[in-house]
DNA sequence: GTCTATAAACGGATAGAC
DNA sequence: GTCTATCCGTTTATAGAC
């Protein structure tokens, strides 16, 4: 697979280029962006800052990298999840699967959160949103139901939901996320939402 | 009133503090807090690095300051109408008032963002839940149902639901955000939540 | 009370050796 | 591929004049 640097990449240029973003994630969900300085990802990488900006062109280039890394590996999974569900369930494995991912990854929640915020303002709201309402609505066609509630809103409710609900599980191991999680699905399935 | 400074103000003095929390809001809020430095902020107050440093003991004092005056006007707002409505109608006027609220001030919605990921990292969640959660617990009594849900994870989706609300309104001024905060209302009013 | 001037440190990024 | 060395801009904060 030809990569971002327009040729095939050597095994060893291949790992440093994961390791940086390893570390990189690590350091930007457990310090922020703007504590996160080249230095700083290359002492932990054990090379020079110099050495870090021969993989990446610059400091932004490498964060966007790791964003899009955890990015992909999260809608990789709850993908998986709603395509194995069927229609009219997919909106529960949606809730389901974005809680369980991300709970058990409390540093890409940080990483997402501070990417989102420092190096990606505008990120689009609808590709979020729209992909929730596709689901709620063939999950209404395939049960014979007509929606009374704006699909838009209702949408944007379940993310904030699960926002809240894993931000919560974050900050306290013990709250019950797979239970609030299900409170959630109940919403959805009782119609509203 | 004593202030922070252990004395009482000079008018001026007053007035220099409030302007650099109005400058400061509005330069954290479209700017974000790395790039807000002490330079420009004096520079939109129209006094020197020093002239700020002499109101605040430091960068960081002075955002929080902003963040701490921001937050007290959205809870004496939000306060007010919870407490205009009755006990049984105080879940729905909390939602409605934080969704107007802060739908019509952007700049705040930011400034609380960037603190809260900038400045204050470990702000208490527990101070914002339990007060919904109580709101819901007395509307409940006042209305003789018993509950069945989690009180908790119920205050912590209507939060949810709320940022997303007043984000995607923020990024879309066309999106009807009062229809999804009556939504928001109505599921809380159905019993769930 | 506000300024000038400056300290002292840190940031990202580049050039070129090896 | 990674390093050394360095540049240059920017930052917060202080000292002391006015």
């Amino acid at each position: 697979m030809p990569s971002a640097r327009g040729r095939n990449l050597t095994f060893t240029e291949e790992a440093r280029r994961a390791q940086l973003l390893d570390v990189t994630t690590e350091l930007v969900a457990d310090h922020g962006y703007a504590a996160t300085s080249l230095g700083r990802i290359a002492e932990s990488a054990g090379i020079t800052k110099a050495g870090v900006l021969y993989h990446f062109p610059s400091k932004q280039a490498l964060v966007e990298a790791a964003h899009a890394r955890v990015l992909s590996e999260l809608v990789e999974a709850v993908g998986a999840a709603v395509d194995a569900a069927g229609p009219a369930d997919a909106p529960a494995a949606y809730i389901r699967a974005m809680v369980g991912h991300l709970r058990e990854r409390p540093r890409h929640v940080r990483m997402i959160v501070e990417a989102m915020t420092s190096v990606a303002p505008l990120t689009d709201s609808k590709a979020r949103w729209s992909a929730v309402a596709d689901l709620i609505a063939a999950a209404r066609d395939a049960r014979r139901l007509t929606g009374e509630v704006d699909l838009r809103s209702a949408a944007l409710v379940i993310g904030g939901g699960i926002d809240a609900i894993v931000s919560e599980s974050l900050g306290d191991p013990e709250y019950d996320a797979a239970a609030a999680a299900e409170l959630l699905v109940s919403v959805v399935e009782r119609g509203l939402l």
